[in-house]
DNA sequence: GTCTATATCAGGATAGAC
DNA sequence: GTCTATCCTGATATAGAC
């Protein structure tokens, strides 16, 4: 197998057993198994398990950017755009309800660990937070599109912890509803008062 | 030492540094040299590893218990009581903005882990679920009064999530803000139609 | 590029002295 | 009750054959 493509099969392995199984748990003889490659083979690709972390999220951030370019492409309001950021806890609720937010699990499990990739990881909270940040502004939210975005995605991640501690879809479903309701709501605010003030949530 | 208070200077430094680096992360080796023990002598007052995680959910569970009654003892409304539990995000802001929620990371940990404690740690959610749907009760809202006790519980995780990711105490305080507005808001339904479908949220 | 074999180390757990 | 010494396993990482 070219180099180029046995790196991408080890970073696809690597990257769903570190969200199922989490970072430090997942050792490299679960991805060797998994790909059907031996752990030596490993180190010719990657010099250590943390340049493979590294991998790991370059490559949620290139998935995450064709996501949103995608919701970019398919939607044509700024609503419907936030609705599929939103639906994407509805797509995935059985992992979700199994292992939490891929995004949210490996910032708090980084934080753990103190580990140096700790913020490339939140960075990809930052992706969904600009992302989202730009639709609150195209609604005629520019002056706190990025609060309105922030807490968008605070419910997100509220929902994907509490769905996987009590593994309860219709808990899922009913903030998906609030959630949609509250977006809808979203109008832009008089002058002067910010967000938190204006606006209950 | 006598064994009751060996046990529990060990569960204690235990659930510090489960919480602080995570249950799988923190070596009993990190443990020992916390307290001054040896490793082998931990083996005298615990079995396993994992009965130490069982007595660290425990001394959870008290505390979680004896800051619930505290609660209803200071405060006199419905009201200030879901406002003691909004303001442990005040109170513990650095902690959380370094590690997260202890409970939310805790289950997020052992969901991967696919641990048999799992269920325990979970409970302690259960734990504030309960108290909080019994608040809103008391504010008038029976029938739903459990979905109005997710749905701040799922915003406390929310926020702390965001938090850790991004460190940011502003944001913790806007959400805080907003939290208390939303519950202020809380008033008894009209007939018919549960809490997602009358309220946005 | 991929393999097998191995070095090295740290983890949980046990045995037995004191 | 607490210690030291040790076993055993599994982890990352390396060396070198193919």
């Amino acid at each position: 197998m070219p180099a180029a493509e046995t790196r991408s099969v080890i970073t696809e392995a690597a990257d769903r057993l570190f969200y199922e199984r989490g970072f430090e748990t997942t050792s490299l003889a679960d991805v060797a198994a998994e790909v059907g490659l031996s752990r030596g083979n490993f180190y010719y690709h990657f010099k250590t398990k943390d340049e493979i972390l590294g991998a790991v999220i370059a490559r949620r951030r290139a998935g995450t950017r064709d996501m949103l370019d995608a919701w970019d492409a398919a939607a044509s309001s700024p609503l419907a755009r936030v609705g599929s950021f939103i639906d994407i806890l509805t797509v995935n609720r059985s992992k979700i309800m199994a292992f939490g937010c891929p995004v949210g699990t490996l910032c708090d499990e980084l934080a753990k660990l103190d580990h140096a990739a700790r913020t490339d990881a939140a960075g990809l909270f930052t992706m969904f937070r600009e992302w989202l940040a730009v639709q609150f502004a195209a609604l005629g939210r520019e002056r706190d599109a990025d609060q309105l975005a922030l807490h968008i995605l605070m419910r997100s991640q509220g929902v994907a912890t509490l769905a996987a501690a009590f593994r309860d879809e219709a808990f899922i479903a009913r903030e998906i509803a609030a959630m949609k309701v509250w977006v809808a709501a979203q109008r832009p605010a008089g002058e002067g008062g910010s967000y938190a003030h204006s606006r209950p949530d």
